[in-house]
DNA sequence: AACCGATATGTCGAGTAGTGCATAACCAAA
DNA sequence: TTTGGTTATGCACTACTCGACATATCGGTT
């Protein structure tokens, strides 16, 4: 019997960029939300600013709908905020992942657990 | 409306090795049922032999099943094939992969595509 | 006006996955 | 026994991603 665990990656492309929305991009704005700021979010998740603040940079402009409202300045430096649509986005993705998350254990039970015993 | 195309990858790990077997490696298997070697597999792949060869061997590791017999030398120079074991995980990995393919385009036009139109 | 901490952005280096040789080893058939 | 085409495997090089730095900018508070 050996012990398999089910992996799998998710994401939205469009016609001209590859990974303009994911399970990645999903969690930093998840954490920005919780957060209250890009970098507070990049080290609660342990990836760098640099590539927080990329890869919010290419969902915005690949997604081409503000997700977030960033403030630069003031007595705490600035603050990045979710948007209506940013928790839109959050929500439906969230429910879309688990689906996914249901439907590939499910299959994993149906079509290889009994290969494998 | 934008238009996005959902992407996923699936895979299977054990506790000591990440990836053991997952899409690329379902593909092999299929392309050396086909071809009858693995040298013709991994051209018809457009991957190289030696990546074709690296994750041939490290599956057969990590699933410690005998998923090919291969045979060097002779006319042909030799020949790989699928052994029952083999096409049985073919067999199931398709199944489960289908499955999830379905699952992802169900749940994207349930939660997202509303979203973006 | 000075300050402070976050946003904004380029650059260089490290780590990694994959490709391209190079070179054995193998063995049925001619 | 020579040959040919495949399996087998190491190694150097490349391409790409990401992280670490460095630096500039911004603007509410004090």
């Amino acid at each position: 019997m050996k012990e398999f665990r089910t992996r799998f990656k998710l994401w939205l492309s469009t016609k001209d960029a590859e990974g303009v929305f994911g399970d990645g991009k999903w969690r930093l704005l998840k954490s920005i939300d919780a957060e209250g700021s890009l970098k507070a979010a990049s080290q609660s998740l342990h990836i760098s600013y640099r590539k927080a603040w990329g890869d919010l940079k290419k969902m915005q402009q690949c997604l081409n709908v503000p997700l977030v409202k960033k403030q630069r300045g003031g007595a705490l430096g600035g603050q990045t905020a979710l948007t209506e649509q940013g928790k839109k986005w959050v929500k439906a993705y969230t429910g879309f992942r688990t689906d996914i998350e249901k439907a590939v254990e499910k299959a994993y039970k149906k079509h290889i657990e009994e290969l494998v015993k």
